[in-house]
DNA sequence: GCGTTTTTGACCAAATTTGACCTTTATTTG
DNA sequence: CAAATAAAGGTCAAATTTGGTCAAAAACGC
């Protein structure tokens, strides 16, 4: 297992015992861990996005810390927030965030996911022509969104 | 015996071992089957596609894999009838009558027949060119179909 | 012989890991 | 109190580790 992933999955350990917050040292992770101090700030922002429902801030100097909270809204709610925040090209990675998310909070099933994956994987688009895969996948993504909307 | 059927042998053969998953480097099986690793590539995408009943994924750089799962084409005879009746070209009010016989069938419920149908829209399909958005409809009802049977 | 499939390899793209150097904030000291 | 120092965290680019693409060459089948 990569070390990215075991620093992901601490955090989340960390936020599920948190109640979907969590403050950390960025050393003391780091170094139990046994990797360097960067790679933390590279997993937040890696993994640790907006998108994927995730709020970070930090402060610097003595008593620093990074700060992770896990969004919490309504099934709605959160769909008109991915909606909005769906730009005009969505990569496939984006797309599988999004999706996880909306499975994570319950407001679609595993099924539904898969079946949403489906319609926006690279292997499902491969005959769009490239310069405009990633606005299908958008506007295929926010049609999607609009039908789970109560 | 061709290299490239030598690769597709081994990889069926991991697909049994996992139950129909396998998570392959395609690095180690190039080298374990003494090829180069595009070859890889080369097999997965001339053997292993969503016609033939097989979903990939890959990811690169550290930690980086190509997964393979194979869909049980049996689990469901009226799938099965409509994965084969699709051919490489769908319009929308073709797909609406795959989609209504499907929910018709209760092969899928009326929140997921909406979903399907996002995806599917010409709404949602608009910025593809005339001429593939057909191909492309029909690829994703392709995979959506596979999809289900998992 | 000709068209198709396979084989190869050079070059590309993406994700991860590391480390040197930078900025901000708190605390100590004169 | 101001300056110095210590204690965080931030940034960025290079190196590394994977897989992807594409086109030329070779092999195959008719």
């Amino acid at each position: 297992m990569l070390i990215s992933d075991n620093i992901a999955k601490l955090i989340e350990q960390m936020l599920d015992d948190g109640g979907g917050l969590v403050e950390l040292r960025r050393n003391d992770l780091a170094s139990r861990l046994g990797c360097v101090p960067s790679q933390i700030n590279y997993v937040i922002t890696s993994r640790f996005t907006p998108q994927r429902g995730y709020i970070t801030e930090s402060r610097r100097g003595g008593g620093g810390y990074i700060r992770i909270v896990r969004v919490n809204m309504s099934a709605n709610e959160y769909l008109m927030h991915f909606f909005h925040a769906i730009g005009d090209s969505v990569d496939e990675n984006e797309a599988r965030a999004y999706i996880a998310n909306l499975r994570d909070k319950g407001v679609i099933n595993d099924r539904e996911a898969r079946l949403i994956h489906a319609s926006l994987s690279d292997s499902a688009l491969e005959k769009a022509p490239k310069e405009e895969k990633n606005s299908i996948r958008a506007d295929i993504l926010r049609h999607v969104i609009l039908t789970l909307l109560v």
